[in-house]
DNA sequence: GGGCTATTTTGACATATATCAAGTCAAACG
DNA sequence: CGTTTGACTTGATATATGTCAAAATAGCCC
């Protein structure tokens, strides 16, 4: 850990909507956040785009680029944030010495893996208020995860970068922030979400 | 290479339907398919499930199990194959040993990645026909990089197999298919597909 | 080859979500 | 403060896809 922190003499900083990088770009290092939150998104030509993540601290952003050597998507800060870059070459030679760290950066990549195969279960088999309650637990889980209040959330995205994460429209996305109020299971402030009966979202989800 | 074949001294067949791993079952080996071709799909508790790769001949499967030591997804033959196992623990040492293999393990995995960014851009903003040309020409490319037909296909898979992929009823798919071929992209019996004008497809899925 | 079963196609209809269009609200700014 | 601007909510309606049901077809076993 300590020969890690060496490597990462670089800390930088983005202010909100900055790129950390965009489609097409070289790719160099992975990104660990420091502090702050990206969205992660997938452009096709006609203009169409994507979400595939919404990234907080402690998580690494990159890892697709490995494949090419150049970024297929492309990321920016939703806040002002902070990361530390991990230059890939430095960091693949490192693992080689330090058994632990390459079993580290497999299990990551195989999380995120994992990771994306729940968001096609979500997108390819749940509806709208699904997709709703199983984003939210996850926004839940993270925060407790830091540290921070499993029911009082505070989104950083809009209701369109929600949707086009879930695929749905925003004001599909809103009905159901609605409606998910009126049967009092959150209350909602635009986007201070205080979750009130987080068992009734598990069972909606199926767990 | 050399010593990767010597690896894997283990290699198995495996009939149509025969499950290569379950849900929940632990995590050894990875498996390379040497040939025929095999599905995975995650479960969720009330059943639903979704098919989340076809995958064929020269493919790596398991990735995904490496971030628990436990398989979170299934994987089952679609016809009668053959697959290389490739014992993790001995891969992970060996990739230390040999640079070349550590890189291609982390692309292949960053591939993977990619990959399953693409088929969320595909479900979450695609529409039925979009992702089923989508679905074909992945196929077509993939028939083609094994020294196959770009344009005959042989599909190994059901229609609601397909539309478990897509995110759509096995219904939308078949009507897909008879679309397509009315309107001269393909033609299609059963689950022979012939690839009539692979632009035009091309142009569907905007590229 | 004939019958059996699973798969696929097709049709009529239902519904979840998208679309279009106002309206409300809140933060930002002069 | 009043105005502007972007985000969000809500309503009315449209539409893509799902659902249900039946017929056609293909694959399979004896």
């Amino acid at each position: 850990m300590k020969r890690l922190e060496e490597l990462s003499n670089q800390k930088r900083s983005y202010a909100t909507g900055d790129y950390l990088y965009r489609s097409g770009d070289r790719f160099k290092s992975l990104h660990a956040i420091r502090s702050g939150s990206f969205k992660t998104r997938v452009l096709h030509e006609d203009g169409r785009e994507q979400v595939t993540g919404f990234l907080m601290a402690g998580e690494i952003i990159g890892l697709e680029a490995i494949s090419t050597d150049v970024h297929t998507c492309e990321a920016l800060a939703m806040e002002d944030s902070e990361v530390c870059e991990l230059p890939y070459a430095k960091l693949a030679e490192l693992s080689r010495e330090i058994p632990s760290l390459q079993r580290h950066l497999y299990k990551i990549m195989s999380r995120e893996i994992v990771r994306d195969q729940g968001i096609m279960l979500l997108l390819g088999s749940m509806r709208a208020e699904e997709r709703l309650a199983a984003f939210l637990l996850n926004l839940s889980q993270r925060n407790a995860t830091h540290g921070m209040s499993a029911t009082q959330l505070r989104l950083r995205m809009s209701r369109l970068e929600i949707g086009s994460y879930l695929g749905l429209k925003l004001e599909t996305v809103s009905r159901a922030f609605s409606h998910f109020q009126d049967e009092g299971l959150i209350q909602v402030k635009a986007r201070a979400v205080d979750i009130v009966a987080l068992s009734r979202l598990r069972e909606m989800v199926g767990k």
